[in-house]
DNA sequence: CCCAATCGGTTCACTATTCGAACCAGTGTT
DNA sequence: AACACTGGTTCGAATAGTGAACCGATTGGG
């Protein structure tokens, strides 16, 4: 790997959980020598892309990332875009409808509309969710190049309910399944008595950049609800990917 | 310079007014050749740092820089622990108060309270400030290591209105008093009409990390008023430093 | 209370990675 | 058609990166 990527690799080692982690644990876990670690470190750190607190002497992220994150968000404007179609979707849906951005191998919930039924499904901004077991997931997976859907069936499947599907096999038919149609469909497969659908957004390169669905209690979804949530969830997607690309 | 100060600084080229830069132009402005600032950027882009727009192939920041800041920000909320901080000598002072961020030379506008009265100081979200000239860049410099002034005072220094102080002797002694009385005091000197109380924000080490302003009309500052905006202004700076750190 | 096992940090000979001049092919401009 | 740009690629030379061994300072059992 590139030096470059290397000192990349140590940014990505720390997480929400675990924002702040010491010289030693940061070399073993990105596989680094000590010596190597710190040099990536203080290369980093001269543009406060990390920052070191004095007294635990360990590492955390620098203001210099904020800054740069600022100047990207002001020109792809991801959220800003797309938060009026994901409100659009959920006036039109009547459900909780959330967009979430892909970023290190899980979807990050990045904007929510909650429905304005007193039943509704509830979502946070920040949340976390993983690629299998959600609708969204699935919808992602369904638009990845297969090279990456393969790379994470290797891993194992966690179980986040009794609903959650974690055989390779069936995941495989379940994006299929979303490839066909356009749009993914899952019911439980996160948190109980939720059912989703989750439709892909593209970015320039065709490739997906996050996805959004709509997530209604399961007692409120038939086959017919499901197939209108699809369509509409698909024609919302498409809107904000070309909106991303500057295509409208 | 290490290889990754390298990537690092073709980061820094972006800026808000040129988010998307070309291969060549950018290997110009970072010194690098072509080759070698492709290379750089690869590597960065496999790791989301950068992405490239498929159509003009040209460069910008990519996403991964806002996952890394979101992780950052959760973690060392500059903004969400002293905007309360701000908006209560905002009330106390009744004036415009601004919450700055020092970043690459210069001072980043991150938080803004308005005064209630007609007749206030307006200041964006997202305007940069020089460091000489404002109140709260000379606040920034007299928190700052000797030798970070003596670098700033090597570089000419703009004039943004006729009572901008350019000449470094002026400067100095300016920061002089700044230092000795925990405020700095500066009227006119980027925009016509305004007068500023800054107060610096120091980080766990002890090095500022950025500043507050009090911002008035000229006609309503007197030097009693002012001394008033430079207490409260060190009381609330202290504060967040405080709380920062951890240590309240 | 002391020993052992950490920790963060440093050194320096070795070598793998990075560098960059020269080279494509493509696209406007003159 | 010649020119001046682009973005992108190649490969021998040279520079920058590497990591085992070594500090001194903490830490936590036994």
């Amino acid at each position: 790997m590139s030096t470059v990527g290397k000192a990349v690799s140590l940014l990505e080692l720390f997480t929400l959980h675990e924002p702040e982690i010491g010289l030693s644990d940061l070399a073993r876990r990105a596989g680094l020598d000590k010596a190597t670690a710190r040099r990536l470190l203080m290369a980093l750190a001269a543009h406060r892309l990390i920052e070191q607190e004095p007294r635990s002497r360990r590492y955390r992220l620098g203001a210099g990332l904020s800054r740069l994150a600022r100047i990207r968000d002001a020109h792809f404007p991801f959220v800003r875009l797309a938060a009026p179609v994901i409100r659009e979707l959920s006036l039109e849906t009547g459900e909780t409808v959330h967009l979430s951005e892909f970023s290190a191998g899980a979807l990050l919930t990045l904007h929510v509309e909650l429905s304005a039924k007193a039943n509704r499904v509830n979502v946070d901004v920040g949340q976390v969710l993983p690629l299998h077991g959600t609708a969204s997931g699935i919808a992602f997976l369904a638009a990845s190049r297969l090279e990456a859907v393969g790379a994470y069936l290797e891993k194992p499947l966690q179980a986040f309910t009794a609903f959650t599907m974690t055989q390779p096999d069936d995941l495989v038919k379940a994006i299929a399944l979303a490839a066909s149609r356009g749009y993914s469909r899952s019911a439980q497969g996160y948190e109980e008595g939720v059912h989703s659908i989750g439709a892909a957004i593209l970015g320039a390169d065709g490739q997906p950049i996050g996805t959004l669905a709509v997530a209604s209690p399961v007692s409120r979804v038939d086959d017919a609800t499901a197939a209108g949530q699809g369509e509409a969830a698909v024609r919302a997607a498409r809107l904000i990917s070309a909106r991303l690309t500057g295509e409208a």
